[in-house]
RNA sequence: GCGGAUGGCUGGGCGGUCGCUUCUUUGGGGGAAACCCCAAGGGGGAGGAAAGUCCGGACUCCACAUGAAACGGUGCCGGGUAACGCCCGGCGGGGGCAACCCCAGGGACAGCGCCACAGAGAACAGACUACCUCGCACUUGCGGGGAAAAGGUGAAACGGUGGAGUAAGAGCCCACCGCGGACGUGGCAACACGAACGGCACGGCAAGCCCCACCGGGAGCAAUGCCAAAUAGGGACCUCGUGCCGCUUGCGGCGGAUGACAUGCAUCCAGACGGUCCGGGUUGGCAGCUAGAGGCCUGUUGGUAACAGCAGGUUCAGAGGAAUGAUCGCUGCCCUUCUUCGGAGGGGUACAAAAUCCGGCUUAUAGGCCGUCCGCGCAU
């Protein structure tokens, strides 16, 4: 099992989750290959990569993607940020202990997509992975 | 007012709610300590290009006696600068009525090479048509000689105009212009102006090679230094009990060679599941890491200016899968639709995000603001 949480992010190196010391932020690269090996679901404003770690881990793992072709770095900023408030807003209430979840921005969608739309392609998408 | 030239600035604003990062204060907790964690309060938190990564430096490590060669770069002159391929001023050439703009702008008597197509001929000239003349034929032609002005080709054809001269002609000669130019004057210089004399010759390309002058050691913050953890396992050196075997359970024994042999002793060699030291990569953490050739403003001194000195004030983010935000409301600007002229609605609001730090260059950019100058028109 590879340390993805070190004493010093316990409050978050990607900004947040004071109150909820469940859910952890993945930084390693190999987390994040091992995620897209798993389930997928995606929506109008971002895709959603879902695994269940199986290493009697409790917390809940997140990470965040924006590839080249969501744009330039602006645009890849904004995107993630986004992606970022709602997992921060609604992820723990609706995702399951012991999962790593990934999520990816789309080209334009997650960035100009209205926020409460994107809020609930978040939820969709993981109901529709845990079905 | 219209058209144009040029220098500079700006890069939406206000307010809720919820967050991130960093510094700091207070309180609490953990630890031997370094320090770490939690809470609350307060302060800071993307750009003019942060971009492209094209130049120049600082800094770090490696290499290093010096020079030369090689390779790369720069290329009118002078100045500025830590430095530059940058900036300022000047010179030369070109464009524009002008403001002003543009130029890889050293050397072509050091040498090599190239000059397409067209054209007779493209480099110490040459003669297609045409010109003059002589001979033969005698009908346009053929052959020899003279000459290089005229035609045509080309980016470029070995000076131009006029006269004199001639068989026809020619710098063969003359005047003016052009060209080269001793020397003189001005200038730090590039260069400019004048010019004895020469006598028409010394074509272009150096962005083909080259020559000359000057500059340059290499790699880069994933540089580099330190700490911790766990570990495959490598190298060097050391050795006699704390190891192994046996049993009588506190005793005995335990590699080889040489010194003739045995014992003791000495020297040498070997030697681990032992000891000491060194090195390798992996992961994590800390430092480097942001106050410096610093930016900006004001005054002053020197300078045409770039810039430099002095004095005062003010201001400066430091992430590390990478903070500097998310969302909502009101509003500025531009376009547009409707209108009861009060307003209401819709759309748009650029380019582009620090990554060790500075100085430049180049490229991208919605909209807006300010200054200076030139030409034309009108008024006085």
């Amino acid at each position: 099992m590879t340390k993805i949480w070190t004493p010093r992010n316990r409050k978050g190196l990607l900004g947040f989750f004071v109150s909820d010391p469940d859910l952890k932020i993945l930084k390693k690269r190999a987390a994040f290959v091992r995620t897209s090996f798993g389930k997928r679901h995606g929506t109008k404003g971002l895709h959603l990569q879902a695994r269940h770690r199986e290493d009697g881990t409790a917390h809940i793992g997140v990470g965040f993607t924006c590839s080249k072709k969501v744009g330039n770095a602006v645009a890849r900023n904004r995107a993630k940020r986004r992606l970022r408030e709602i997992a921060r807003l609604g992820l723990s209430d609706i995702a399951k202990p012991g999962w790593d979840y990934v999520l990816v921005g789309r080209a334009g969608a997650t960035a100009t997509r209205p926020f409460d739309a994107l809020q609930s392609d978040l939820a969709r998408a993981i109901r529709a992975i845990h079905e």
